[in-house]
DNA sequence: AATAATCTTTACAAAGTTGTAAAGTTTTAG
DNA sequence: CTAAAACTTTACAACTTTGTAAAGATTATT
């Protein structure tokens, strides 16, 4: 279980726009200029966002990336699922990998339950976090020792 | 965020040993068979939770692997730690990948905090579950709706 | 002592992830 | 209506993870 790139990064563009205000717009360049990411990279993170519907996209010359809803109302898991999808795959048990044509455990697999009530555990963490929780300077500090 | 391979192959190693009883032995070639993975790969993820102390190896023509402890007193954070490592680098901050000789925020990281904290949650959920509570019927189809 | 069964280590091909590069499309300013 | 600024898409090299393969080391049995 590991935070991937992508999350990292795709967050960290995501709090730089919240950031920047209600209404605000920042272009790529920007973004990439503020977080010290190269511009095609940068250019990845939020075309992967926007498809998401997390971010607004405005072409153009005098164009940007805005948030599609306040900041208030977009939650960690949001992001997460956008940027990493699900922690286990919803049909893990048939994605299995080993020699027979199915998994031995199919009908009562403990692992599979173990980690999903882990998946349950880390969404209720997830959702309970917005972009403006990140944002808000009181408590960000706080964030990690925060029991939801 | 993605549960890995190793860690999901990995712990069902464990519990078919934890399984087959408090001086339960079994060999490569006996687990291999029972969850239906090839030789090889069975022995790759026993050698790792062997040098991470997670199981005892006994060589030679009656050899095989058992538990290094009872399986009350093996926690799942254990087992994940050793199969793929802390969920985020420890010098998280530090590793930064992007243009700059180091990251914006080291100062202070609300990305860093907040997951962080999620770390924290999930380590408490992986802790309080043992491989005794896995392989316990009576509460291993309850697991996945568990609150720790 | 020889042998067979077993764990151990190293090497490697296939697949997936990370980050870069470049060419394409849209829009606004002048 | 042209050009510059900006988003979009596709391709790809480097790296990591996944799973396989083979040769080596250890021990119980005969």
């Amino acid at each position: 279980m590991k935070i991937t790139a992508l999350e990292e990064y795709g967050l960290r563009c995501l709090v730089a726009i919240a950031k920047s205000g209600e209404q605000g717009q920042l272009s790529i360049s920007e973004i990439a200029e503020m977080e010290g990411l190269s511009i095609p990279y940068t250019s990845k993170l939020l075309s992967i966002l926007g498809k998401a519907k997390l971010l607004d996209a405005v072409r153009g010359r005098s164009g940007g990336f805005s948030l599609a809803r306040p900041a208030e109302n977009i939650n960690l898991m949001e992001i997460t699922m956008a940027l990493a999808g699900p922690l286990m795959d919803s049909n893990h048990c048939e994605k299995y990998t080993g020699l027979l044509d199915e998994c031995v455990h199919l009908d009562n697999c403990s692992v599979y339950n173990v980690y999903s009530g882990l998946a349950g555990y880390v969404t209720e963490y997830l959702q309970s976090t917005t972009l403006a929780d990140m944002i808000d300077e009181s408590i960000t500090g706080r964030l990690q020792r925060m029991k939801i």
